[in-house]
DNA sequence: CAGCATTAGGCAATAAGTTGCATATCAAGT
DNA sequence: ACTTGATATGCAACTTATTGCCTAATGCTG
């Protein structure tokens, strides 16, 4: 109910191979919506068997042969309609978090090593989110409709990594302040 | 590797049953990992089979009898194993941002509607959030070490829930204002 | 020409989580 | 006596995702 649902949402857009729609997500729907090569092939036959999708063998010169997937009027039903149902929020499932619950059982040290490379990791996020916007959603104004959805999915990704940052920052000060008392 | 250190973190504290478990997650650990019963009860028995936790029947007066667990010296080692290991950052994996990315291509109106029922939803959780705050982590600096890992994750939290609503007021704005131009 | 990266696709095993259902005890209200 | 609700535990089927492995064609580099 997941993946394949962000799958017909890219092929929106355009016709893509396996290939190329794993590519496509990297730096884009996958920063929400991560999917290993293995899922999307898997999905994409599944959605083509469904009917969902429609699949065409593409021979190509100086490189292997693709499968081009393009969105049948039934995928793009079932698309609408998964769009209109309403989904509720997912609880955030990071190891980070239940590790913070061990902390006075256990010895704080590792858990003021992971703060921190998540702040690099988290850094290097936000750093490449403001890339990309300064790139391409400099004026959100003027945006057309296509690329008002996807800017405002960027807006979260910004102000998250901003948010957890901030809380990181502070997070690793009062470990540091606790682990020096003892 | 997941909802299993979970449960040895819980199991840190207090001997519990599942049903105890489960009860103590909702208002707690499960904020970030939820879980249900069914989950709960099968990775008990995954744990108490691999040794990381110790069973115990216990008759109730007044009650149905109840399982007991208790961490085992070696489930504390494989929880501590466990923290020592560096974890990664997970995507959001959240329907919304996906529904996102189809807004130039169908009505947006589902999209609005969804935004609205998020707000109504984050609204309740940061409520909660404060009181409970406000109830047991009023003064964070004079925390015992126990319950500072707590507080450091509520405080996220608190963070993340104030961050997304504003950012749901903003997204709400924008598709309210390209739908009215249409 | 050998080795490596890129493009392109896949399988199998396992883990993790969801959904639906089933069972049983006991207390308290009607 | 009957029903409801809380307590307490579980199975089975299924979906979703991860991990590790594999094949094969082509282009590029040394």
């Amino acid at each position: 109910m997941a993946l394949s649902h962000a799958i017909l949402t890219a092929l929106l857009d355009e016709d893509l191979s396996g290939y190329d729609l794993a590519r496509k997500f990297e730096p884009s729907l996958g920063f929400f919506w991560a999917a290993s090569h293995q899922q999307i092939y898997l999905e994409l036959k599944k959605l083509s068997e469904e009917g969902h999708l429609k699949a065409s063998a593409v021979a190509q010169a100086g490189r292997p042969d693709k499968i081009v997937y393009h969105l049948t009027t039934n995928g793009r039903e079932a698309l609408v309609d998964w769009v209109q149902e309403t989904s509720r929020r997912k609880p955030a499932k990071d190891d980070l978090y239940v590790k913070l619950y061990s902390v006075g059982h256990t010895d704080p040290t590792p858990v003021i090593e992971e703060l921190k490379a998540r702040q690099q990791e988290h850094g290097e996020r936000l750093a490449l989110y403001e890339r990309i916007q300064a790139r391409h959603y400099a004026d959100p104004g003027s945006l057309p409709l296509q690329r008002q959805g996807i800017y405002l999915a960027l807006d979260a990704g910004l102000r998250y990594e901003r948010t957890f940052l901030a809380w990181c920052e502070d997070a690793i000060k009062l470990l540091e302040r606790s682990q020096a008392a003892l």
